[in-house]
Order: structure tokens, then sequence, then C-alpha cells
DNA sequence: ATCAGTTTTATACCGGCAGTACAAAAGTAG
DNA sequence: CTACTTTTGTACTGCCGGTATAAAACTGAT
């Protein structure tokens, strides 16, 4: 049932990896995947909406696996960053991510267009929070500055030292090369004192679901931070549990709430924490939980009547 | 004859500019600007073609008004330097050229897509022999890298600038502060001694005929600077007569031989230069005009027969 | 096994697109 | 007036994304 739309979306990726989105047909699509017109506008409402889908599957397990990186580790080391940009890149390159992008981001159709502005904003507010962690709470002023511009340079710099090296070749040396500008980019502008664009009006970006989301998530990490840094290495338990609990919400669509609030209960017992900070942490949490609620039963009144 | 094919053109950008590319069709074009179908397919083989001979007219014009801020100019000011990228992104901006070039970057037409990457390394080399004018040729093997960032840094804070600000704000201050930002870039990729793309691949980029071009100017600049060295602001005319030439070669196609050669015997005969280095600016111009003549004789010899 | 409800299929169809073909008309120069 | 080129108008081709619909296949409950 579903398995069969994830075929088709699959199926549509490769083509347009092979011929790109515009040079590939539906009617292509059709016979490269096996079904008939119908059953693909049954699916999807039009070649857009599926190029969406396909993003979406995309970018959601990039950004997991992204995000995975970062569990357990030290969130201001910078060889992790490193590592996520990567990740991310290596991706990119593997399913022609940029290349599909670049191809329908002048678009006509606006909803398409808006959900791609939609991912890059995200992915500049997803660096400028780990710019946050790397830099320092100090720097904010030139941090969205600063993952502009790191993006720009990147990007730029992966393209053409792909030009120069061929498509197939490692970009790891452009990823370090890249960082380290940043790092002196930033320190400059915060010497100088030089500012472009202001971090707060990065609110405007995003709807103020995905706003608290992301809101909550740090809040989250800082309070796990905090409780793991109460603890030394010996106590596994703790640490795994604390662990658990941030891997969870990382997939936020099927956090399991009965198993959170077990591995709650096991925190309050720990005597090796800071009981303070679980407190609030579990209030966090109650809050979140009580937010989701709500927010699913809303869609399901309105749609009983 | 060629008004009605320039017309056209300019139609055609209006409605590229209001409608995008892709979402005007020809038939639109043919009605604007009031010519039949035979007619638009007897100017141009197709509607790429059409917009490649709008894109060759708006780079071309904006070359020159370009490089026209150079003359008589100290060529290591980086103020000028930023005056010129400055005309640049205003004319990108009024022509909506970067929406357009993205719209057709990614395209199934090989030709187009060669045509437009052609361009953006010829962008990228400009900005590096700016570079090499503004930092000196001791920073040579980082101004490749350092070319690729600006332009990186550069697009990516003009497009941010413009959705926080809206588009008709003033992207000045973006310049500025792109260019502060790449000049402790190129400074700290020196002293760290990082290199990622090396200057001499630029080689295979372009096409001899332009690359010998290319460089026949940078020694003619190199010469004529040279020449105004030895000169002190009094003498007037003598500049103005070195002004006269480098002017008259910016506009490569109608140069006028006959001018420039009496201009030179002018040069010969004032004594306040230095007569070695007349000798070898005038060799090289002699060299030059040789090769124009050979490059026309050949092409009509062909189609002669 | 039957039957109702859904999903899938096959196929014909629509309007719009870029580009082609071609004959008639208009313009141009000697 | 003539010979030649340019322009025009129109009809045509083949492909596209998307719609419509009736027949067929599948599903699950009784």
């Amino acid at each position: 049932m579903n398995d069969r739309k994830q075929h088709v979306i699959k199926m549509a990726h490769q083509l347009f990896i092979e011929r790109g989105f515009q040079a590939t047909s539906i009617q292509d699509i059709l016979e490269y995947s096996g079904i008939s017109k119908g059953t693909f506008y049954n699916y999807f409402s039009s070649k857009n909406e599926l190029l969406i889908a396909l993003f979406k599957a995309l970018y959601g397990s990039m950004e997991t696996s992204r995000d995975e990186l970062l569990i357990g580790q030290d969130r201001a080391d910078l060889t992790i960053f490193i590592k996520q940009i990567e990740l991310q890149m290596n991706t990119n390159k593997k399913n022609k991510l940029i290349t599909l992008f670049e191809e329908v981001f002048v678009s006509n159709d606006e909803d398409l267009k808006q959900f791609l502005k939609q991912g890059q904003k995200r992915m500049i507010q997803w660096v400028f929070t780990r710019f946050l962690e790397l830099f320092g709470e100090e720097k904010r002023p030139y941090l969205l500055d600063g993952a502009i511009m790191f993006l720009g340079i990147l990007h730029h710099n992966v393209k053409y030292y792909s030009i120069a090296n061929g498509s197939s070749v490692d970009i790891s040396p452009v990823v370090h090369y890249s960082v380290h500008r940043i790092v002196t980019l930033v320190n400059d502008a915060a010497n100088t004192g030089e500012q472009l664009n202001k971090p707060e009006q990065m609110k405007t970006w995003l709807p103020d679901v995905s706003q608290t989301e992301e809101i909550f998530k740090e809040k989250l990490y800082q309070s796990i931070a905090m409780l793991k840094n109460g603890l030394n290495e010996s106590e596994i338990r703790s640490i795994e549990l604390l662990d658990f609990i941030q891997d969870e919400f990382l997939h936020s669509k099927k956090s399991r709430e009965f198993l959170i609030e077990s591995v709650l209960c096991s925190l309050k017992a720990d005597k090796n924490l800071d009981q303070q900070t679980v407190a609030s942490l579990d209030e966090l949490i109650k809050d979140y939980f009580a937010r989701v609620a709500e927010a699913c039963n809303l869609p399901n009144v309105s749609i009983k009547q």
C-alpha cells in the first residue's frame, strides 16, 4: 500500500538522478515503476508533489542521521560539526540533491518554491544553532551572518573543487578548509563589530509550531548536558538513560511517550543526578507531550465535523 | 534589420523579467513584440538561443561599464573594486539576471549550459585578476580560492539581505561587508598556507583565444601603469594619451588601429616617458593587431569558398 | 461465497508547448 | 518590371502534464 508509493518515489528518484527532473516525463516514471497513470495521480496530485515527497524523505533521513552524530558527544567539538557537514555534503552528492534543487528552485509552482525556501532556511537555522554551541553565546550577533556565509563558501568551494578534481573526489578537505575559514571570519566580524543580519529576524522564518519545536529541542539538549556534566564516566547506566531520551526525541514523529515516562521515572530515582534539573526536565517533557496531544486533537475534531 | 532583432530581445527580456523564462511562451514573445513565428525562427534557432543572445548583450555591456570604472584609476585601490562589484550586483538585480540564470542553469540544452558555465568562469577569472592587482602577486596561490569564496559569500549575503530587508534595499553595505571579509580571509589563508584550488587550473577553463586576449590586456595595463609611474601629475597630455589607449582597447571589437598607431607615434616622441617601455608597448600592440588580422582573414577565406 | 467499497488499470481526451513546413504577401534593389 | 529576400499566417507534428471514466482487480466483512 504505502510500500508502492515509496517504490514509485524511489524509481522516480533514480530517473531524476539519471536525466534530471525536467527531462523525466510522467510517462517515463509510469513505465519505469510499472504503475498506471491513474495510480500515479492517486498517490501524488502532480509531478511537483512527487518531488516534494522525495525531498521530504531525503532531507528527513539526512537530518536524523546528522543529528545522531551528536548523541553522547560534546556539542562544542568542532570535529563533530565537520563530520556532520561531510555527511550532508556526501548525501547531497550521492542523491544529486543540489542539482535537483537548483533545477526546480525557480519554479512557477508557488507551493514547491515555498517548500524549498523553507528547506534552505531550516538549514541556515541549523548551522546557526550549531555555531551558537561552537562559538559560544557571546558571538551570537555575528552567527547568522556566519551561517549564511559558511554555506555560501562551502557550496561554492565544493562546486569548483568538484569541477577541478572530478565529481568523485573526496570533499573532506573542502569541508575542513571551509570550516577553518568561517572560524576566522566569525572572529573577524566579532572583532570589527560588523553585522549584516540580526539573528532575531530568523523568528519570522519558521511557522510557530516548528519554532517552538526547535526551542524545545534546544532546552532538552541543555538539560541533558547539564545532568551529564554532573556525572562521572563510570555511571554508565545514567548516561545511557539520558542518551536514550535524546535519541528518542530525535525521531520526533515516533517518540514513544510511555517509554520516555518510564525512563524519567528511573531518572527521578537516580541519586547520581541533580534532582532539581531532573524535575525541570520532567516538566519540559510533560509540556511537550501536552502540546502534541493538543495539536493532534484539534485537527481530528475538525475532520469529524 | 538588426534593429528588429534587438527589439525582439528587448521585448522578450521584459517578459522574462515579469514572468520568468520558463513561464514565457514563444507565442507570448511573438504577440508582445509584434512579429510572426517564421520571423522569430529566422532570427533565433530556438528559445534558448534567444536567451543566449540576451545574456551576451547584458553581460557585454555590464563588463564594459565595469571596466570603464578603472580607466585612469589606481588598479590597487579597493574602493574602485567595491564600486565595480556594486555596479554588477545592481545590474544583476535590475535585469533579474540571477533569477534568469538560476532558472535555466540546469537545462537539457548542452549549448546553453556550457555558455552559462563559461560565463561563471569568466566572472571568477575576472575577480581573480583583480585580486592579483589588489592583494599583490605574492598572494597569488590563495587568490583563486579567494575569488571563488568571495562570489559565494557575496551572492549568499545579497540573497538573504534582500529577503530580510526587501528586494529594493541598497546592497552597498553588503558589498562592503563581503569585501572586508574576503580581505581577512585571503590573509588568513596566506598565513596558514592552506590552498584548495591552484590558479594554474584556470588555464583549462578558457579557449586559447580569449585566454591570450586576457594575457594581452594584463600586459597592456602593466606597461601603461609603468609608464604612468614615471610621470608626475603635471604632464597631463602624456597621461591622457596613455588613458586613451587603454580606453580604446577596452572596447575590444572596435579599437581603431590607425588612431592607436598615431597615439603610439606621439608617445615615441614624448621625452617624458621611458622609451624602452614605450618600445615594448609598441611591440605588444603590433603583435596584437597582427593576431587580430590573422584571425579575421582565416574565417573570411573559408566563407568565400 | 457473496457483496460492497476501494484501488488499479487502460485508454481516450484536453489544452498548451516548442518547433517545422510552406505558400502567400510584402518589401527591396537593379 | 523583375528577381530575390524577408515576413507573415496558418496548419501541422509530437510531446507534455493533467483529467475523465469505465472496466477490472483486489479487499475484507458477513
